[in-house]
DNA sequence: AGATCAAAGGACATTGTTGTCTTTTATGGG
DNA sequence: CCCATAAAAGACAACAATGTCCTTTGATCT
């Protein structure tokens, strides 16, 4: 129940592009990182992977930068959570024990798969939309450090 | 909500001395890593760590090897979770937001926290005889391998 | 066209987890 | 007392996640 430090960079980083978005359309990689004191080279792979799946928009050069598109304020945090999570939290047992499935399970498996699916419910109706506040410098602070 | 594999190396190793105290007094290292096709060495240190903790005995030379103790069978999982998995998933913000808590809530502070708690809960009152089956050579086969 | 800007991309360092091997220490048996 | 045994302990290798730096690519402006 703790995620990567990429999810995260990648959550806030987008966001940030979002919120600013009545401000100005561009953001630059350099603004996001010194606002929100992230490593800045490392937001650039993870904001690189956003923009690849079309989560937000870059583009390069003069006026260039981040941008958010159609897709973005619908995008839910599982969609974010698969792409900077791996395929690493499957649906493995917790319990890591063998062959542990609906025929076959743990002592946990009833009450962890219940717990999973309300975890997971949760991240795939929550979009980012749904995480923005109106005041934009209020949420920026929220949004800011670790 | 996916546990490391010391987490996965200590329950199974632990749970596998536990399971055949009928028969035998002392399991020996070699004999677990075997059975749970598990790396021997590094299965060394977790147990060492169980050991340590109190969570089993063990005793070295002649007819020695590991062995439980009144306190094995009431041992909760989330004792062995906290042990094996350090401070790493404390409980800073999911979604990695900034000094949220009680007074500052991250969007989703409410419903995650709930989850966490149900979540916590469960762990903390499963202990290990509460996963342990009467068959031992099904139960073993159970945790053999992930 | 040339200069400049900003993301894309690749090379490499650091750190933490996992895995392997060797030596040391403690215990019981002959 | 000496030896065999098994855990304890420490050194080191492999791997993945994270973090830093440098070069390349593409776009815009003059």
């Amino acid at each position: 129940m703790v995620f990567s430090k990429s999810f995260g960079y990648a959550l806030r980083g987008v966001l940030y592009v979002a919120v600013l978005n009545e401000e100005k359309k561009k953001i630059q990689l350099d603004e996001i990182a010194e606002a929100l004191t992230v490593p800045r080279y490392f937001l650039g792979k993870v904001m690189r992977l956003m923009a690849k799946e079309g989560i937000v928009n870059s583009e390069k050069g003069h006026n260039g930068g981040f941008s958010i598109n159609e897709a973005t304020l619908q995008t839910s945090l599982l969609t974010i959570v698969s792409l900077t999570e791996g395929i690493k939290r499957s649906d493995s047992c917790v319990l890591r024990f063998r062959k542990c499935n609906t025929y076959n399970p743990c002592p946990l498996h009833n009450e962890i798969e219940s717990l999973r699916k309300q975890w997971t419910n949760l991240l795939a109706t929550t979009v980012l939309s749904d995480l923005m506040k109106k005041d934009a410098p209020d949420f920026i602070r929220s949004i800011a450090t670790v």
